[in-house]
DNA sequence: CGGCGGCTTGATTCGAGTCAAGAACCGTGG
DNA sequence: CCACGGTTCTTGACTCGAATCAAGCCGCCG
């Protein structure tokens, strides 16, 4: 939120700042599938920048026929769907510079199956649907990236499935937390407190919000969590992954496509 | 298996038939994803045809590092994923047509995460990558096929989810069921009986097996299922999709990247 | 006619959900 | 800077769905 002086205070990357602020995460994402430096600025160009939205906003309704896509720039969202009966299930946090409809993106039209809700404050881009194309066919490169980042989600939502189906509330707990350090780490964002409320926790890892906070509780004893008011902190990261059984490789695959890159364009 | 006289026989389609047996299912994907019936012809061509899988090997290993994809034409398989305690977790069945391997396919190496396993009897096709690399420079609209599978994929896995994560064995079963019966009919496979033992179903439901055979039971006493020797065949395909509150549109979006074929290629 | 893979059954245990009340926290405005 | 009100989290008591264990049965296949 107010985090755009950490950048300016930054001794390390005084080169290169955002144009527009918030834009650098997902620039630093768009490089690091392999695109050009120069095209991600023309690509970001085309973006128009949203900040302000406030935590529990929807930012892709269920829905939707909107003519554009969305990048989630900074803060944190989550991408979920309801039952009839109004429960809901979080398939996903979505981190800076991730897509936020990738799965609506490709497509016309849309069977109002998921949705996308802010987790916290944030900010997010858009483009409009048909430059969007325009850039696709110009930019191969941004095909590319959107591979990458459906390939990792759908990664990520194998792995989340595997423990709820397979895990006792403790360890599908550690993982789901593991899992969100470890996303923000690659993003740079070096916080160990996350800013989920139990709830959040609650619905993503198909638990109820009293039995989240009593394993919570159970953690906290472990010495693996810590409260930082309402929000978790986690304090024994190594212990709470081997507690998990979680291994962050799967989350990698950063430079993987590189090759693939030379190939296609 | 013994389906080939199936199509010999059929007063409908006596034009055109599979070149090599069983690949039909996946040149009617490749068109329905709006590829010329000639440029698929081609792709084909490079498919080498392996038949006379037998059930519970596995198709694509974890430990994968295979030159090639994998696309099934006859049969059943599952996509899944184990703990390190052994247990299994089904994240999806694949059915005449499907790629196999997609999750893999576009990279190099693969934190094991995921493998393919055989769950009839089955015959499979394989592609050389290096030549699929080839084929997808060259025919823009493989690509699109393979999006447009990959993002069929990841919805499924996402309602998938929010049914493990939410519902009651009960409806569990049933939706889970209904996709296959839906995804079965989709190409072209009409049978009300599916080729599932208790254990897949188990295992994909995320419900121990005892439970599946007595939820099973219930299903029965309710008049939507009934027995064929040890499988389960689907009576009464309205009120099981009623119960499960079951909507098969999140399957269908078959034309739907019709329009973006025109714009790629 | 075995034999074995797969399904059933009953008894028991246990993890997790629900309900309901209360406490802690947080942002807001005076 | 503190008081207030809603949100979020906590606790305890109770219920319930599902897992586990352990036999036994069925039916398919050699």
């Amino acid at each position: 939120m107010d985090m755009p002086s950490q950048f300016l205070e930054s001794s390390r990357a005084p080169l290169q700042r955002p144009k527009k602020q918030g834009l650098s995460h997902f620039r630093q994402k768009l490089v690091a599938s392999g695109m050009d430096g120069g095209d991600a600025d023309e690509i970001l160009r085309r973006v128009e920048v949203i900040s302000g939205i406030r935590r529990d906003r929807d930012i892709v309704a269920f829905d939707r026929t909107a003519k554009h896509a969305t990048v989630l720039l900074e803060g944190m969202t989550c991408l979920y769907g309801r039952l009839p009966d109004g429960s809901r299930q979080i398939f996903a946090f979505q981190h800076p510079g991730d897509f936020c409809d990738l799965s609506h993106a490709m497509l016309p039209a849309t069977s109002r199956e998921a949705a996308v809700c802010a987790v916290t404050g944030c900010t997010i881009g858009i483009i409009d649907r048909g430059i969007l194309e325009q850039l696709l066919v110009q930019y191969p490169s941004l095909m590319l990236a959107m591979w990458r980042a459906a390939m990792l989600e759908a990664s990520i939502l194998r792995k989340r499935m595997l423990n709820i189906g397979r895990q006792p509330a403790l360890q599908r707990i550690a993982h789901l937390l593991c899992e969100q350090v470890a996303r923000q780490e690659s993003v740079g964002i070096g916080a160990a407190t996350l800013p989920l409320r139990q709830i959040d926790i609650a619905d993503a890892a198909a638990l109820s919000i009293v039995h989240v906070s009593r394993t919570c509780q159970q953690l906290q004893k472990l010495g693996l969590l810590s409260k930082e008011g309402h929000r978790m902190k986690v304090v024994d990261r190594k212990r709470l992954a081997d507690l998990a059984a979680f291994d962050g490789d799967y989350l990698d695959m950063p430079q993987l496509l590189l090759r693939w890159q030379v190939r296609l364009s």
